[in-house]
RNA sequence: GUGUCCGUAGCUCAGCUGGAUAGAGCAACGGCCUUCUAAGCCGUGGGUCGGGGGUUCGAAUCCCUUCGGGCACACCA
């Protein structure tokens, strides 16, 4: 189905053509001047030049030419050049209503593609802090508004679980508890099936040991060691990390669940360790690595390239692999496997030259084929109110989840202060309607900047929010559920016309759907489908105040409403649940 | 130093493929609940779009320059 848009740019471009004049010209745009028309074209006056004409005199041309138009109430020409539209109430109900009968509301989807994402992953035997929040809700997001437009999509979350931490937290175990048999490399028997410790002891053994290494040079090469033997497979280490593995990916798969992120996969950089020989091995081979400084790299520069841009890395001056090789072995691997037209990476925008290092690298080194598309997704970090980076009131990491259970509880105790409920609802619809908060607060953020979190402005939910929107849902839903208590038939109700002024708000508003599913998925941003149901929430809630719906006594008005509300309904839902959250029946 | 992102109302941010009077939310002030959920609606006040040049009929938007800030710049991830 043709965009809203698009047809009116049609009709212009028609006109334009019908006067004698180019029709590209005929580009409509929605008016940034809404006292004085809803759309308008201003392709008289680019015209105007090439033509030694007076733009206002094409302008009066066209005009005259749109006369007859079945698609416009109101088309006049405004010095100096300006072409001011306003649709006609009855086309924009029967494009509104065609909206509601078309599958994904009329959206056209493109060729399918697959399409790899990375969430450039978490490391394993570290909590989950709040800067994992990001790449994990933005991610998600970008996912769904992939499938919504029709891609098949594999999420990996891409863990980091294979260097030097593992050796470190193995070392520093070892210390403690030296008897148990991982350490033993004469034993043969069978390893416990009970890991060894809990994710709580991981998360204090890790930076205990980090801090240890670096102040203890013999600490440090035991613990590289531990690394090179993991590495090399050896059974007991092998044995070990697998318990390490276990123990923080059921800890971060409880986490994700509770933030509705899911992947495909639980790869990690351990997962292609054994490509890296085969890669190296392309790389010389292909003539696309030589030794630079000890070190084996690529070059990747270009010569339009007005910046410096240093080689990637391929192998560390001491031979071993680095994140660039994982990253590069990972790409093989996809491309072997799954062989997708496009990955999209998820990680801090600060990785933004390392990602065009690997990027240019894996073309050049024709790892990837040259309309594979490569792209990264870098965000900005979240900040606390000071600017810098989020930290809790002692100013240590905050978790992911006490920043979770803390929406949660002002969510609970906002449902408190205002609404009759049993604790058990109130406790179940707090957790949905948190959910909402802390991710649109998120995606609302266009992903490359950083952002400032402030947990009062969060849990205020007034305004520009999640729980707003999702309010405008529960108000749309208890109306449709007082219509069918009363007999109405929701399905059937069609939408016939406009009768109000604010009623034609919320059409035009609808019509702008496709458009921006599209665009969020062009630009991968997210915050494009937040400012839009923000700006349909606002019409829906100014037309609920100014409609009596259920009261409404003219049967065929009555249903129009029920219709128009049940379809701003059904587009407020599919956009949340693109965001990745949804709506409780009340709140 | 090179590159990159940013600088818009007191605060937090939209707008940036150039259009006519720069928009929201919060905060402040004033209205609206015997009527579909007031987590709402309506209104008032609040701006040299960091500064300066340029291109254009027209610039917050494009170009140059300058100031201020974030970030990144070969063996971390």
């Amino acid at each position: 189905m043709k965009k809203l848009l698009e047809l009116i740019s049609e009709e212009v471009s028609m006109a334009f053509e019908k006067s004698g004049y180019d029709k590209s010209a005929g580009k409509v745009n929605v008016s940034n001047r809404p006292d004085l028309c809803e759309y308008q074209c201003n392709g008289a006056m680019a015209l105007a030049k090439a033509l030694k004409t007076a733009p206002i005199n094409i302008a009066n041309t066209v005009v005259e030419n749109l006369k007859d138009s079945k698609v416009f109430s109101e088309v006049s020409a405004v010095m100096p050049g300006f072409i001011n539209l306003n649709i006609n109430p009855d086309f924009l109900a029967d494009y509104v209503s065609k909206m509601a009968c078309e599958e994904k509301f009329g959206l056209e989807t493109p060729k399918k593609l697959k399409i790899m994402l990375d969430y450039g992953g978490p490391n394993v035997a570290k909590a989950l802090h709040v800067g994992h929040l990001r790449s994990g809700v933005i991610g998600d997001a970008i996912n769904r508004i992939c499938k919504y437009m029709g891609h098949e999509t594999i999420s990996d979350i891409h863990m980091g679980d294979w260097g030097t931490p593992m050796g470190l937290i193995m070392h520093e175990l070892s210390l403690r508890k030296p008897d148990l048999p991982y350490f033993d490399e004469s034993f043969t028997g069978e390893y416990p099936v009970e890991p060894p410790f809990t994710v709580a002891d991981l998360e204090e053994i890790y930076p205990t040991a980090s801090k240890k290494s670096k102040e203890d040079e013999e600490y440090k090469a035991k613990a590289l060691e531990k690394t090179y033997k993991l590495q090399t497979g050896v059974r007991g280490y092998r044995a070990l990390w697998n318990h390490i593995i276990n123990v923080s990916v059921n800890d971060m798969r409880r986490i994700y669940d509770n933030l509705g992120v899911h992947f495909d996969l639980w790869n990690g950089e351990s997962s292609v360790h054994e490509l890296i020989p085969d890669m190296v091995k392309y790389m010389k081979d292909g003539g696309y690595a030589y030794l630079s400084e000890g070190a084996l790299v690529v070059d990747v520069k270009e010569e339009t390239d007005t910046k410096e841009m240093p080689p990637c890395i391929i192998l560390k001056s001491d031979g071993a692999s680095l994140y660039n090789t994982t990253d590069l072995a990972t790409i093989m691997d996809r491309k072997q496997k799954y062989n997708p037209d496009r990955y999209i990476y998820l990680t801090d925008k600060r990785q933004d030259l390392y990602f065009e290092q690997v990027f240019r690298c894996a073309h050049k080194t024709k790892l990837v084929s040259e309309d594979t598309n490569l792209a990264h997704v870098g965000f900005g970090t979240m900040n606390g109110k000071d600017g810098k980076p989020f930290k809790t009131r002692d100013g240590g990491v905050m978790r992911l989840e006490s920043l979770m259970n803390d929406v949660n509880e002002a969510t609970l105790n906002k449902i408190k202060e205002n609404r009759e409920m049993s604790d058990e609802d109130a406790l179940r619809i707090s957790k949905i309607v948190g959910l909402a908060a802390l991710k649109y607060g998120d995606l609302s953020n266009v992903p490359a900047k950083d952002y400032i979190f402030d947990m009062d402005r969060f849990t205020s939910f007034e305004g520009n929010s999640g729980p707003y929107i999702l309010y405008t849902i529960v108000r749309i839903k208890s109306i449709l559920e007082k219509f069918a208590a009363d007999g109405g038939n929701v399905d059937s109700c069609k939408i016939s016309g406009v009768d109000n002024a604010s009623e034609k708000e919320l059409m035009k508003e609808l019509t702008f759907f496709s458009q921006t599913v599209e665009a969020a998925y062009e630009e991968l941003a997210p915050s494009k489908i937040c400012a839009f149901i923000y700006d349909l929430a606002n019409a829906l809630n100014s037309f609920y105040h100014e409609t009596k719906i259920l009261t409404e006594e003219d049967v065929n008005k009555k249903n129009s409403y029920i219709a128009l509300i049940n379809l701003t309904k059904q587009v407020l839902e599919t956009c949340i649940d693109m965001l990745g959250f949804s709506a409780p029946e009340r709140m």
